[in-house]
RNA sequence: GCGGACGUGGUGAAAUUGGUAGACACGCCAGAUUUAGGUUCUGGUGCCGCAAGGUGUGAGAGUUCGAGUCUCUCCGUCCGCACCA
C-alpha cells in the first residue's frame, strides 16, 4: 500500500479495471431483479459543467448501491445531440454542425470517464444518428396513419431581411440576432401531434406516480389545466348565417343571468367580419396583433376593446346585449368568445368600467357580507339572485339547472376544457431530424413510406447562418414533378421523449423497440434530472410512452416510476455596471477582501484594481461567468473528492453552493480514511470476533458499525439523502480512530469489520479509493461486485442507555439505566438526580411522563 | 393575481413518528508537530453570563407534560403558471 493517498494513480487504476472488466455492461437476466437508473442525457456542448457532475454522481451512487444489493442495474448514457447551439457554433467556427457535435461528444465522454461514472457504454446513443431518428420518423408516419398528427397554420418569428424563420432565442429585443431587422409574425403550415387526445389520461395517471415530487405533479396538472364548464350559444342578429351562432364557454354558468355584453377575440371570425366595412375596427385588430406577446406583459395589460355594433340574443332571457371585440379574450382557448359578467369577473369588471357598460349583480354572498359592486367584482361563489327561476340556488345547483335548461333547449352543453394545446413539432431549423413527409405540389401530403426511411439529414454542409442548408438546396427536397420533401425538422423534444426506451435495445434494427428488452427494463426505476424539465420534457415523454403502448411496443403505462429533481449548483457572482450593461467577472480574476469570519466583503479586479459588485449566489452559468470547471477540480483534488463534495454539501433536491475549502475538507476525509486503513494494515493480522468476549469499547464500536450500515442503507435506498449517509460514515471513522485497539487480534478484528463497512458504504460515492482499499484488504474480487453489508441485529443490542430528565420540559439531568427498565424504577431514578432535586424542591409533583428509553418529564407547580 | 416550496449558529447543513436543537463538515480560536508555509494531531466554538443560570429554530399567538416539527395570523426569500372566461 502506498504511503500517501494519491488520487490520480488510484483513479486511473480503478477506471482501467472497470473498463477492462466491462462490469457495467448488462443484459436482460430474468433470474435477477432489474433496476433501471437514468440521468437526463446531456446536450453535447463540449464541456461538462457542475450540474452534469451533480446529476450523474447521483445516478452513479444509486446505480452502484443497487448493484451491490445484487440487482441487475442498467445505467446508460447518451447524447441529446440535435439543436440550435450546434448551428450557431458551426457558423462561428466555420465547421459543420455534425462534426462539431461528434467532436464534443468525444471530449465529454473522456470527462465522464475521468469522473468514474459506471455507464454501460455499449448502449451509448446519439439522437443525431440516423439509426436513432429513423425510428422516430417511422413512428411519426404511424401516428399520421392513425390520425394522431395533423397540419395547421401556426405563427413563427420571421426575419424579413434574412428571409428565414427564427427560433425564440434568436429574437433579441424584438429584432433578428443577425440582421437586426424587426421580427415579424408570420403564419406558416406546421405539424402537430394530438397530445390533447391524451389530456385526460395524462392528468389522471399523475395520481399513480406516488414516487414523483408533488411539485412536479402540480405543475403538470396546472399545465394540463382541466376545467368543467358549459358551452352555450348566443344568436347574433344582422350578420351572415354562418356567424349567427356565437358559442361561448364558461365555468360559471351560475352567473349567466348577469351577462351584459359578449366579447370575442380579435382573431375571431365575428371580429374579422366586423372589420370588413369598419376601418376603426380594422385598426383596432391590427393594434392587437402588434402588441407584445410576452405573457407576463399580457396579464398586466390595459383592457381595450371596440363595439362591433351587433347585438347578441341571450339564450335564456332573449335580451339583446352588445358584441364587443376585446384584447383580453384568447382565440385558442374555449371558443374564442366569452359571455361577460362584469359583476362577477374581474376582467369583465375592468372592461365594463372602462367603456361604461352595465354591471348587473346576480350572485349574493352566502354569508350576508356586504359587497360594493362599484369598487370591485364579487367573484366568489354564492347564492343566485335576479335570476328568475334560478334564484336561491347555489353554484352546484345552478350549474346543474342551467346546464339542463340549455341542453333541453338545444342551446348549450356541459363540456370539459383543457389549457393544454396540441404539440407543434415543426422547426424550420437544419440540425434536427427531417420530418418524413412528402408535400404534393397540387396540395396535401403523404408520409414517406417505411421502406424509404430514414430520411437522412446531410451532415457535410456549409452553414452561412441565413438559411437551413436543406432548405437552401433544391436538390435535397426534389423527388419528382408531383411532390417534394418537407424541409422542416422535428422539435428536439421528440428525440428526448423516447430515448429512455431505446436504451433498452440501442442496436435493434428490426424496429423501433425490441419488445422483450423494453418490457424487461421498463419502466425506469429511478429518473434524475433538473426541475427545468418538470413540464415539457416529462410531459412529452409520458405522452410518447402512452403512444408507444398503444402501438404495442411497451406494456407499462408510465415511463418513470420514481423521479428526483436535483437542485441547481450555485456560486458567487461578481459584476460591474456600465450604463445599463453588466460585465461579469470570474472569481479567478478578482482579489477578495474578507472579514474575520471569512465572509467576502468586497472584491476588486486583479488586473485593474477596480471594485466590483457582489451579486450573491446565483446558478453557475456562462452568462454570469461564475462557473467552476469540473475538470480543473478533478485535476487538483481527484474525482472522488469532487463526487464526495457534491453529495455531501447539500441534499440532492436542494441547491448546492460551491465552496473550495469545503471541497478540501472532503479530500481531507478521504486522506484520513486512507491513513486509518494503512495504520490498521500495518498493525498486523486481525483475529476473529467473539461477540461476548469484547470489552465495552469494542462492543460500542461494533454497535456503531451496524447502526451506520442500517442508517446508510436507509439513506441510499428510501430517503435518497446522500449527505447524511456520508456524515454517518464520517462519524463511524471518527469512532474507529477513537475506540479501535490495534494491540490484539480481537481488537483488530473489530476494527477490520468497522473499516470494511465504512469502505463498502462509501464505495458508491468514492468508488476509486474504495476500490483500492478493498483490494489492499486482500479481497480478490473488486468492490464493485461486492455484496452490500448486512446489519447484525445482535450487535445493535445495548445493555444500558442514557435517559434525559426534564422538569417542566427543560432538561435538568441525565442518567444511565438498563434498557427497558420498568417505569417506576425509571421515575425513582429520575427523582434522585441532584440537579432535578434542586428544581423540584418545595413544589408538588403533578405528573411524571416517561417516554420509554428516551426521557422523563416531571411536571411540577 | 393564482399555485407550490422554504426560513435553524459566522457558513453548508442535521434532527426520519411531537421527545436532549445544531449531528457531520467548513470557517474561526488555542495548543502540539514542522526550519517556515502547507500538512497532520489535540482541545474549544449558538447567543448573554466569571459562574449558577438564562436564552435560542423569521415575527406573533394557539394546541400539548413537551413544538424546529401540528394549527392560525403576519413578514421575508425562492420557484412555477400567468387575462384560460
Amino acid at each position: 500500500m502506498q504511503d500517501q493517498y494519491d488520487p490520480k494513480s488510484i483513479e486511473q487504476k480503478a477506471q482501467q479495471y472497470w473498463e477492462d472488466s466491462q462490469c457495467f455492461h448488462v443484459t436482460e437476466d430474468t433470474a435477477k431483479e432489474k433496476f433501471y437508473c437514468l440521468a437526463m442525457f446531456p446536450y453535447p456542448s463540449g464541456k461538462l459543467h457542475m450540474g452534469h457532475v451533480r446529476n450523474y454522481t447521483i445516478t452513479d451512487v444509486i446505480s452502484r448501491f443497487q448493484k451491490m444489493l445484487g440487482k441487475n442495474v442498467l445505467h446508460p448514457m447518451g447524447w441529446d445531440a440535435f439543436g440550435l447551439p450546434a448551428e450557431n457554433a458551426a457558423i462561428n467556427n466555420k465547421t459543420a454542425p455534425a462534426k462539431w457535435t461528434y467532436s464534443n461528444i468525444e471530449q465529454m465522454k473522456t470527462q465522464l470517464r475521468e469522473l468514474g461514472f459506471g455507464f454501460d457504454w455499449q448502449r451509448e446513443l446519439a439522437t443525431c444518428d440516423p439509426n436513432y431518428y429513423r425510428w422516430e420518423q417511422w413512428f411519426f408516419t404511424r401516428l399520421y396513419e392513425k390520425g394522431m398528427v395533423y397540419k395547421k397554420m401556426a405563427t413563427v418569428n420571421w426575419d424579413p431581411v434574412d428571409q428565414t424563420v427564427l427560433a425564440n432565442e434568436q429574437v433579441i429585443d424584438g429584432k433578428g440576432w443577425r440582421s437586426g431587422a424587426v421580427v415579424e409574425r408570420k403564419e406558416i403550415p406546421q405539424w402537430f401531434i394530438k397530445i390533447t387526445a391524451y389530456a385526460e389520461e395524462l392528468l389522471n395517471d399523475l395520481d399513480e406516480l406516488d414516487e414523483w415530487p408533488e411539485q412536479v405533479k402540480t405543475m403538470q396538472r396546472n399545465w394540463i389545466g382541466r376545467s368543467q364548464g358549459i358551452e352555450l350559444d348566443f344568436t347574433v342578429t344582422d350578420v351572415s348565417p354562418e356567424l349567427a351562432t356565437l358559442t361561448v364557454y364558461t365555468t360559471r354558468p351560475d352567473t349567466l343571468m348577469g351577462v351584459t355584453y359578449v366579447s370575442v377575440a380579435p382573431e375571431h371570425p365575428v371580429a374579422i367580419a366586423a372589420s370588413e366595412n369598419n376601418p376603426a375596427i380594422a385598426t383596432f385588430i391590427k393594434q392587437c396583433k402588434a402588441q407584445s406577446v410576452s405573457e407576463a406583459d399580457m396579464a398586466t395589460m390595459e383592457k381595450k376593446g371596440i363595439d362591433t355594433g351587433w347585438l347578441a340574443t341571450h339564450p335564456i332571457t332573449g335580451e339583446q346585449v352588445p358584441v364587443w371585440i376585446a384584447n383580453y379574450v384568447l382565440m385558442d382557448y374555449g371558443s374564442g368568445a366569452v359571455m361577460a359578467v362584469p359583476a362577477h369577473d374581474e376582467r369583465d369588471f375592468a372592461f365594463a368600467k372602462q367603456y361604461q357598460l352595465p354591471i348587473k349583480q346576480v350572485i349574493a354572498p352566502a354569508n350576508d357580507e356586504a359587497i360594493d359592486l362599484d369598487k370591485a367584482a364579487f367573484i366568489e361563489k354564492g347564492i343566485l339572485i335576479n335570476s328568475g327561476d334560478f334564484d336561491q340556488l347555489d353554484f352546484a345547483g345552478a350549474f346543474e339547472a342551467i346546464g339542463k335548461f340549455l341542453t333541453d333547449n338545444n342551446k348549450g352543453k356541459v363540456t370539459t376544457q383543457y389549457r393544454l394545446r396540441d404539440w407543434g413539432v415543426s422547426r424550420q431549423r437544419y440540425w434536427g431530424a427531417p420530418i418524413p413527409m412528402l408535400n404534393l405540389l397540387e396540395g396535401g401530403e403523404i408520409p414517406v413510406p417505411a421502406d424509404k426511411l430514414p430520411v437522412i439529414l446531410p451532415e457535410d454542409v456549409v452553414m452561412d447562418g441565413v438559411q437551413s442548408p436543406i432548405k437552401a438546396d433544391p436538390s435535397w427536397r426534389a423527388i419528382d414533378e408531383a411532390m417534394e420533401r418537407e424541409t422542416d425538422t422535428f422539435d428536439t423534444f421528440m428525440e428526448s421523449s423516447w430515448y429512455y426506451a431505446r436504451y433498452t435495445c440501442p442496436g435493434f434494427t428490426e424496429g423501433m423497440l425490441d419488445k422483450d428488452a423494453a418490457n424487461y427494463w421498463l419502466p425506469v426505476d429511478q429518473y434524475v434530472g433538473g426541475i427545468e424539465h418538470a413540464i415539457l420534457h416529462l410531459l412529452y415523454a409520458r405522452f410518447f410512452h402512452k403512444l408507444l403502448r398503444d402501438e404495442g411496443l411497451v406494456s407499462c403505462k408510465e415511463p418513470f416510476k420514481r423521479l428526483l429533481c436535483q437542485g441547481m449548483v450555485l456560486s458567487e457572482s461578481y459584476c460591474q455596471k456600465q450604463g445599463d450593461k453588466e460585465i461579469w467577472f470570474n472569481v479567478n480574476d478578482l482579489d477578495l477582501q474578507k472579514d474575520e469570519k471569512q465572509r467576502v466583503t468586497a472584491a476588486t479586479v486583479k488586473a485593474t484594481g477596480e471594485p466590483v459588485i457582489l451579486n450573491g449566489l446565483t446558478k453557475m452559468s456562462k452568462s454570469k461567468n461564475n462557473g467552476v470547471d469540473p475538470q480543473t477540480m478533478v485535476d487538483s483534488y481527484g474525482a472522488d473528492a469532487v463526487r464526495l463534495f457534491t453529495m455531501f454539501a447539500a441534499p440532492p433536491t436542494q441547491s448546492l453552493e460551491w465552496n473550495d475549502s469545503a471541497l478540501e475538507g472532503s479530500q481531507r476525509f478521504l486522506r484520513k480514511l486512507w491513513k486509518t486503513a494503512q495504520a490498521h494494515l500495518e498493525a498486523g493480522a486481525p483475529g476473529s470476533i467473539v461477540a461476548d468476549q469484547l470489552d465495552d469499547d469494542q462492543k460500542a464500536l461494533r454497535r456503531k458499525t451496524h447502526e451506520t450500515i442500517a442508517k446508510v442503507t436507509d439513506d441510499y435506498q428510501q430517503r435518497l439523502q446522500f449527505n447524511t449517509a456520508i456524515a454517518a460514515v464520517m462519524e463511524l471513522l471518527n469512532e474507529i480512530n477513537k475506540l479501535a485497539k490495534r494491540s490484539s487480534p480481537e481488537g483488530l478484528a473489530v476494527e477490520r469489520e468497522a473499516l470494511e463497512a465504512a469502505i463498502l458504504l462509501l464505495a458508491p460515492v468514492a468508488p476509486h479509493l474504495c476500490h483500492e482499499l478493498w483490494s489492499n484488504f486482500g479481497h480478490a474480487d473488486a468492490i464493485v461486485n461486492a455484496p452490500w453489508p448486512r446489519v447484525d441485529e445482535a450487535a445493535l443490542v445495548k445493555d444500558n442507555q442514557i435517559m434525559v430528565v426534564q422538569v417542566n420540559g427543560k432538561v435538568r439531568g441525565k442518567f444511565e439505566i438498563a434498557v427497558n427498565a420498568d417505569k417506576s424504577q425509571v421515575e425513582q431514578r429520575a427523582l434522585e438526580e441532584p440537579n432535578v432535586i434542586k428544581f423540584i424542591e418545595g413544589q408538588s409533583i403533578k405528573k411524571i411522563i416517561v417516554v420509554p428509553n428516551k426521557l422523563v418529564n416531571i411536571v411540577v407547580g
